[in-house]
Order: C-alpha cells, then sequence, then structure tokens
DNA sequence: TTGAAAGCGCTAACAT
DNA sequence: ATGTTAGCGCTTTCAA
C-alpha cells in the first residue's frame, strides 16, 4: 500500500497574487512574458516564484485558452511494439525522444508519445481521441504517418500543426527530412570509387516512400557514374530480417553475382551479411556491403557495417522546434519548403575494394 | 508554413448532454461509469458519444477535480540522454515504454517519460514543477531514482503514488523488482553444473542497490555450492565497458584467473569478453562469461551471451496498473509487500563445460 | 435516478 | 502599467 501524508495544498497563481500584492494578472503576463510590466513588478514576483516553489497547472493553462505546452508524437503502434518486442536494437524510437524531449524541454513542453494504428478503419477515432483529450500544440509524424492523407485531413480540420518527419507529398504541414535519393547516391559513389561496377540494391518497404526515393537515388547514381545498370540487381525487401534473406539469396544466386550490395534497411544488410557467409563469399573481400540507418547493431557485425546514419534526433529535434515556435527563425527559414537534415554516411569494414 | 482550415469547434460534454437531452451530469456519469444511471439514459448517451465522437478533455477533467489520468515515468536524465547518444543499444527505455505506454493505453492514460537530474541540488524544483505542471495520479520511479530519499520524501508531501522499479530500502510507495539476489545465485548455479570451481564476478555502479544485491547473491551461492570463496575473484565495476575492461584486466591476470566471470551489465560482459580475446583465452572453453540485461548486443556477440533477462517490461506493466488501479487485485496482491516479477536467465554459447 | 450550482487555476479581453 | 471580469470544460457537492 501507499503511505501518503497529508499532501500539502498546491500552491497557485492566487497564492503568488497575495504574496507579492498584486493581481493575478500581473503573476500571469510575468509568466508569460508579456510586455506591459515594469521592471521592479517583474522583480518581485519572479521572487516570489522561486521562493514559493510555484509552477502554473498545465491544466488550468490550457482551460485559460491559451496553449497546452504538449506535443504528440505520433508512431505506428504495430511497427513500434513490434521492434521493442523484438528487441533487435533498432533506436528508431531512442533517437526521436533524444531529440524531441531535450528540445521540448527546453521550452517548457512535454512530448507524449502516441501509439496509433496506421491501417486501422479507426485511425480517425483513435488519433480524434488524442487529440480531444491532450489538444495538444502540435503533432509530429513519423514514418509511415508522415504521408497519411487521412492523418494530414484530421489535423487540418482540426486546425493543429504538424511536422512530418520523412514526409514527402506536397500536403499541409512542415516537411522534415533528409535526403534518400542522395544518401543512395552517396552509397554507389562510395563503392564506385572503390572500383564496384555491379552493384546490388535491396529495396525497403515500399508502403515508405523513402523507399521509393532511394530506389531513385540508386538508379539515378549508377547511370550517373557509367554502371552496369542491370535490374536484376535489384530485389525488393520490406526492411526487415526475413525479407532480406530472401534477397539476398536472389542477388547472390545471379549468374553474375554483384560485389557490393546496398540494402535500405541494417536489419536487411544483416541478412546479406549472414547469406553471404553461408555461401562462403568473404567480406568484404568478395563482397561489400552497405546498410542504412546506422542502428547500434553496425557496430557489433562482423565485419562492421558501413552504413548511412539517418539523423533521426535532429530531425525530431528540428520538428519540436517548429511546432513550439512557429514564427521562430527555425521555422521561417524553410518558408514552406521541406527542412532537410543533413545524413551521414559512416565507413567500417564491411566495405572495401571490388575484388580482382 | 503550415495550412490550416477553419479549425472545427471542439464537440463538449455540453453537445453531447443537448444531442441528447440530458444533463451535464449525467453524461458526466455516464462517462465516469458512476452508479445511478438509468440504463436506457446510459445507452443514448453512449450512443450520442460515439456518433459526435466526443472524448472529454484532460484538462478540464482535471480542473473538475479528478484524475489527470497521467502517469509520470521518472528518469535520470544524464544516463538516459547518455545512453541514447552513445547507440550501443540498451533498451532499458524501450522497454520500459512498451509495459508502461500499452498499460496505460488500455485504461485511458497517458505515460510522460521526464528526465531529472539525480544528482542536481535542484531535484526538488526539477519534480516540483513536473509534479505542479502536470498532477499526475502517480509516478514511476526507475533505478536510481527508486531508492532516492529526496524524490521519496517530495512525492509523499504531495501526496501523489508512487511505483518504485528496482527499489529496495523500506520506505513509502510501491515496491516492483526482480529477484537480483536469485538471479547472481542462478548464474552461479548454471556456472556450477557447468563444472566451474573459479568463478569471478564484476560489480556495478555502487550507487545502484542491486549492484549489491547481485554481489550478496553471488556470494552466497558460491559458499551454498562450495566453491571457492576468494576475494581477488571480485572486481567493481560502473555497468560501463570501459569499467569492465579494467575489471576483466585485474581478474584474468590472477595467478589462477577464473574459468567463468558472471558480469553485472551486457555491457561489462561484452568488455570481458574483449579482454579474453585479447589475452586469446577461448570462449567458452577456456572461460565463460554470463551478462545481466540480456540487451539487443547479447544476440550478436561472438559467442553470444548467455544473460539474465530484467523484466522491464512487465515490471513496468505492474507499476502502471498498480498507480492506476491502487484498489484493484493487482495492486491488493501484494499488500505491502514488494512485488516481485520473475526474472530469466537465457543459456547462450559464451557458457560452457570448465575447461580440463 | 436526475438536475442545478459552484468552483477548479488560469488567461484573454476589456477596463482603468 | 495594472486591475477586473468572464469563461474555458469538466466534476464535485448538494438539492430534487
Amino acid at each position: 500500500m501507499t503511505t501518503r501524508a497529508r499532501p500539502r495544498r498546491k500552491v497557485t497563481i492566487k497564492d503568488v497574487a497575495a504574496d507579492v500584492g498584486v493581481s493575478l494578472q500581473t503573476i500571469s503576463r510575468v509568466l508569460n512574458k508579456s510586455p506591459n510590466v515594469s521592471a521592479k513588478a517583474r522583480e518581485k514576483v519572479e521572487e516570489a516564484v522561486a521562493r514559493l516553489g510555484y509552477s502554473p497547472s498545465l491544466a488550468a493553462r490550457r482551460m485559460g485558452g491559451s496553449k497546452s505546452f504538449l506535443l504528440l508524437a505520433l508512431n505506428d503502434r504495430d511497427r513500434t511494439i513490434e521492434q521493442w518486442r523484438a528487441r533487435e536494437g533498432i533506436d528508431w524510437v531512442d533517437q526521436m525522444l533524444l531529440g524531441g524531449i531535450t528540445t521540448c524541454a527546453e521550452h517548457g513542453y512535454r512530448l507524449i508519445l502516441e501509439l496509433v494504428d496506421t491501417h486501422s478503419d479507426n485511425i480517425a477515432g483513435e488519433l480524434g481521441n488524442a487529440l480531444a483529450a491532450l489538444r495538444p500544440d502540435g503533432v509530429i509524424l513519423t514514418p509511415p504517418h508522415s504521408d497519411n492523407r487521412k492523418v494530414l485531413d484530421i489535423l487540418e480540420r482540426e486546425g493543429v500543426a504538424c511536422a512530418r518527419i520523412g514526409g514527402f507529398d506536397q500536403a499541409s504541414g512542415t516537411i522534415i527530412r533528409m535526403d534518400d535519393h542522395a544518401a543512395a547516391g552517396r552509397c554507389v559513389e562510395h563503392l564506385a570509387a572503390l572500383g564496384h561496377r555491379r552493384i546490388g540494391f535491396v529495396a525497403g518497404d515500399p508502403e515508405y516512400q523513402l523507399s521509393t526515393e532511394r530506389l531513385a537515388g540508386y538508379r539515378d547514381a549508377i547511370a550517373a557514374a557509367g554502371l552496369e545498370a542491370d535490374d536484376s540487381l535489384i530485389a525488393e525487401g520490406d526492411f526487415g530480417y526475413a525479407s532480406g534473406l530472401k534477397a539476398a539469396e536472389v542477388l547472390l544466386s545471379l549468374d553474375r553475382p554483384p560485389t557490393a550490395i546496398i540494402a535500405s534497411s541494417d536489419q536487411m544488410a544483416l541478412a546479406v551479411m549472414a547469406v553471404a557467409r553461408d555461401k562462403a563469399i568473404a567480406m568484404p573481400d568478395q563482397l561489400s556491403v552497405i546498410g542504412f540507418d546506422d542502428t547500434p547493431i553496425a557496430r557489433t557485425t562482423t565485419p562492421a557495417l558501413t552504413a548511412i546514419s539517418q539523423p533521426v534526433a535532429a530531425m525530431t529535434a528540428r520538428a519540436a522546434e517548429v511546432l513550439i515556435q512557429p514564427d521562430g527563425d527555425v521555422a521561417r527559414g524553410a518558408n514552406g519548403q521541406p527542412h532537410v537534415i543533413p545524413f551521414e554516411l559512416t565507413v567500417r569494414a564491411s566495405t572495401g575494394p571490388a575484388p580482382r
């Protein structure tokens, strides 16, 4: 059982007002950094606030008609829970929280992680409920919600601002993403520089537009580098390990197999490595492998995986900034254009010179 | 820029009342499952609620004096952010969210992850601010907060119920933990059954009481199994990789080194393996290694790591249940006693028969 | 079983 | 520059 002492009554704005000897409004003004408060009054109020340990109630603030100081991060329920359960070290959500929570905290905001079912017919109900219950000042959309028409429509209808991480479609809200097209291209360039001519590609779940984007980036870079453009070098996966196994089987069983493979996720890269090991194909001597995401596992594979790092924390931090200060420099900087956050290619031991 | 249509006015309890033709009270009663509502009225109200897509505002509910439907998960700021930044795959927070968010969702609650600085003198300020701003119905404490006197005092003074994951000290709040003492013992038994007689132990950060607990479990099991009790087989770490390196150096440089080492964290077990590899000590043939936590990395080490799985998701789920239904069966079940959630020893390739 | 009234803590709009 | 008023949407009294 929980032991409880008689709870001390909460200190409210009234207590502060009484203490300082001014009206509630003056306190409120100081709290909200409104103009029209004398320096002297402001000082006295701030002193009293600190001394009494007063913090305004979010609920009351909302009721009074101001901001809610809440941001909602919308993630796909099934995928998120599945990843948590699988314990494969995918830390997308962690990176999101890292960028989101720290940025929110700097502005007195809280981030609430909300899991909603993308495919459910009831997405309107789930989302509507969350919006009605919490009345957040903004919503951060993550893939695959970022391009979900239903979600965007609801948010627009409810008048809730949104930032769309990894979004593509021209629509409402602010888009924040990395350049997936260029990232795939960078992979090709890295491999081309190492002398590879036949480069395989394992695409991701086509439900995610970034899959398409990466594939296009691969194709364009292959063409630009004058390498062999051969559709049999392209296999489709769904980001998961199992799909990577299948794709690798196909690619590595070709008459003229690729000397390098770019996988659209670390998990699929891992699968490629497993199949290669199975076939006694040495890495990186006979086969170079590149992954996407740079999850923790990339560091512990043998050989360690060369991978594209998605700037998830930075994207989420940007998203929070845009929502918290819609008129701030950061938000205005993009002026309707997508915010493109730089990615990185971390070169490790899984890529090397082409054989022969 | 965010495009916004004219936001539709929120549907409130008034709208529902007007629609059904009853008073606000009746709606409120139905929503809160209070008695004294005729079946017919209840039915009509529920229909209207569904049809209008009404969800009560949390803020307004709080203001009205009811529960806030918010639970706060208090984590150590520095350690959490450090782990997120390091990207080593430690998924403690993820497992906590898995158990916490899903359980909260089942009851219409939300979980807010709040990072506070344990060592800061200002912990009272930070925590007080969060409590005042959010007025949560309960707080979930995670190590090392779970035994923090200051934190417990503040919560008690504010009359906020708390569940203490991994807590030990007799104090306020409900304790939910695994049996660390028994877990360390189980490791020893597993190794003893494999014929090991000299078993080393790398302790964790002494700031965490569970470190002490595991060490004691190790000692007791060594004695119970009649194995060599030798304090030089015990090294102190702090859960981190670097400290594991140091500890392993010491243990593996002994005149008579252990044939098996139990590390109080996976990271330290990883370090032990690195040092062993450095010294060309074969695993598991010449050295068996066991870790604690069973983080994702345990699966990808070579050899794969035998480890104790902390039931973090289950503990957090239990914590949420206890706080949400303080008078429910689950909470009453423990009746003031700690809730002890079962752990598991997952045997992988890093443990084998003792040499010779 | 139902309804009416009061108030939670705050802010926006309007005085002064 | 400051104070006053009204009201946000709900729940808890209390009365019928």
